[in-house]
RNA sequence: GAGCCCGUAGCUCAGCUAGGUAGAGCAGCGGCCUUUUAAGCCGUUGGUCGCGCGUUCGAUUCGCGCCGGGCUCACCA
């Protein structure tokens, strides 16, 4: 999309002029000693030592005001005013103020001081030219809200809206009070593969590609499991990994195509002691972020204050249907279904058609944090069957908002256990299921080497995210969110 | 995948109901102004109105199709 403006043009031709003046548009480097931040933070010491400060970054705003300019220039902490009169500056630099443009990179030094309104303000002495900016930046004042060019032009929407930059500065915050929390804990962090041979570990549509040397198809990883018991087998008991994962699936403000999903598995434990640790690990992530407990998100308040509500699957669902839904049948569940306008595939699996009403009737209800568990056994091949209910298995979710942000289980250990359930998967899948698991011989070869009993969780970060930000669609949380192609 | 809404200057938006090929603010350009800050004042440039087809003497406006986006629903257990 080449402008056909002559802004561009105009640009174009001060660059040019520049040139011929001699200086260079786009010259090496800039030894800054000062952020924006830090000049408003040491203003006092500054004005008063009379101290030279060099700040650089993009100029954002410019008044010409007679013999003197005011411009604000951003960095990474914020923006600082500077101010130059032409008796200090000397004539040539001053001049040369009127072939920058609002937009352009500079370097500036000078001391500092307070403005009559009051701004603390570099007044300068010297200034250059970084990098020229040929384009126009949004306008000041409403600032960029096209969300189409928001999300494929990230880096405008970075420059014009202060939020958007704390807003994924909490981002990268949140990660690493996850990390710290972990690790402090024993946890390794680890790396498995993104390729894979064959995937696992979700019921999701992969990602297909191909190695050419080996002419071999490949999958992009739907999740992380198999290959992080693997190394609990191999004697790492803790371990976790943060991993973007990729789902060949619907996009909404809840699925991005590739996404962020913690997964730790922890030896020796099992989904109470899993339970326990989100207990622990979000509020602590949550006092760290944002230092409250209490976390607005659109128009609820929600209490992170552990301990949170526990319930079992069938209890929420029973409770909300007023029957006994664990007694249902297919036929039951459908017509049930069918009663709510929920379309249910042929040929899909009970256990599938239960989570459907669930996720119809329920999920949305789970406004404050909630643990959901106990699910029916065909609902994760991968979860070990409840102690006490053979047709159960001990996994929870964690909602919150309506929204699914965890997955666990007490981990299947048991090869023998395991390789039957991986055969029922497989059934469905020859009956046409293409979300069913598939069998992975060399996983199961692992388990019979012997894993200690083991708990394991899955979580969304994006939607944490959402959360702690209160953005109401996973794409304001993700840098550069999936979009379709644009046209050139 | 379905429904609804949107696409007009670099950006933020009017105009479309009742068809006569476009306006504002900011940005830009020229001028004035040596503590301004949405600076101000004077002047001024800038548009294949998303794309295509149709209806019409005439389409930004009406119809159809396509492209892109948003929201909702469905799918993603």
């Amino acid at each position: 999309m080449e402008p056909k403006s002559d802004l561009r043009q105009q640009r174009l031709e001060k660059l040019e002029k520049l040139r011929k003046k001699g200086l260079d548009p786009f010259p090496h480097n800039f030894s800054r000693t000062h952020l924006s931040a830090e000049v408003l933070q040491e203003f006092k010491d500054l004005m008063v030592s009379e101290r030279q400060v060099r700040v650089a970054g993009r100029m954002i705003s410019a008044r010409e005001h007679g013999r003197s300019n005011f411009a604000h220039i951003l960095d990474r902490t914020g923006k600082i005013q500077i101010y130059m009169r032409q008796e200090e500056v000397g004539e040539e630099l001053f001049t040369l103020f009127r072939f920058l443009d609002v937009g352009d990179i500079i370097g500036a030094w000078g001391s500092v001081f307070k403005t009559k309104t009051g701004e603390v303000t570099v007044r300068v002495q010297g200034y250059s030219l970084l990098a020229k900016s040929l384009r126009l930046l949004p306008e000041k004042w409403h600032g960029l809200r096209d969300k189409e060019i928001r999300y494929r032009q990230r880096y405008l929407d970075l420059i014009a809206n202060v939020h958007v930059k704390e807003l994924f500065q909490l981002r990268t915050q949140v990660i690493r009070a996850v990390r710290c929390f972990l690790d402090e804990r024993g946890f390794l962090e680890v790396e498995t593969p993104v390729l894979q041979p064959i995937y696992g570990g979700a019921f999701a549509q992969p990602f297909v590609t191909r190695h050419k040397a080996l002419g071999i198809k490949l999958f992009l990883r739907i999740a992380d499991e198999l290959y992080l018991k693997r190394l609990i087998v191999g004697g790492f008991d803790r371990v976790y990994e943060l991993s973007k994962n990729f789902r060949n699936e619907g996009i909404d403000r809840d699925h991005n195509p590739e996404f962020t999903l913690l997964e730790l598995y922890q030896a020796y434990a099992d989904y109470e002691d899993m339970m326990a640790l989100m207990e622990e690990m979000i509020p602590h992530v949550a006092q760290e972020v944002v230092g409250s407990l209490q976390i607005r998100y659109g128009d609820h308040v929600l209490d992170l204050t552990p301990p949170w509500k526990r319930i079992s699957f069938f209890d929420a669902l029973n409770g909300r249907l007023g029957q006994d839904v664990s007694q249902w049948g297919v036929r039951e569940l459908r017509e049930s279904l069918a009663q709510r306008e929920i379309e249910a595939r042929e040929g899909i699996h009970r256990s599938r058609l239960l989570e459907s009403l669930f996720d119809a009737v329920v999920e949305p209800e789970l406004i404050q944090p909630t643990f959901v568990i106990d699910y029916p056994l065909e609902s994760a091949p991968l979860a070990k069957r409840h102690r006490k209910h053979s047709d159960l298995v001990e996994r929870f979710e964690f909602f919150t908002a309506g929204k699914e942000l965890a997955n666990a289980f007490s981990e299947l250990n048991d090869p023998l256990d395991q390789r039957q359930r991986f055969q029922e998967q497989m059934k469905l899948r020859r009956a046409g299921d293409d979300q069913a698991q598939v069998l992975d011989e060399d996983f199961l070869r692992a388990l019979e080497y012997g894993m200690p009993p083991t708990g394991g969780l899955g979580m969304g970060i994006d939607r944490l995210v959402m959360l702690l930000a209160d953005a109401p669609s996973i794409r304001d949380v993700i840098l550069f969110p999936h979009m379709r192609q644009e046209k050139f």
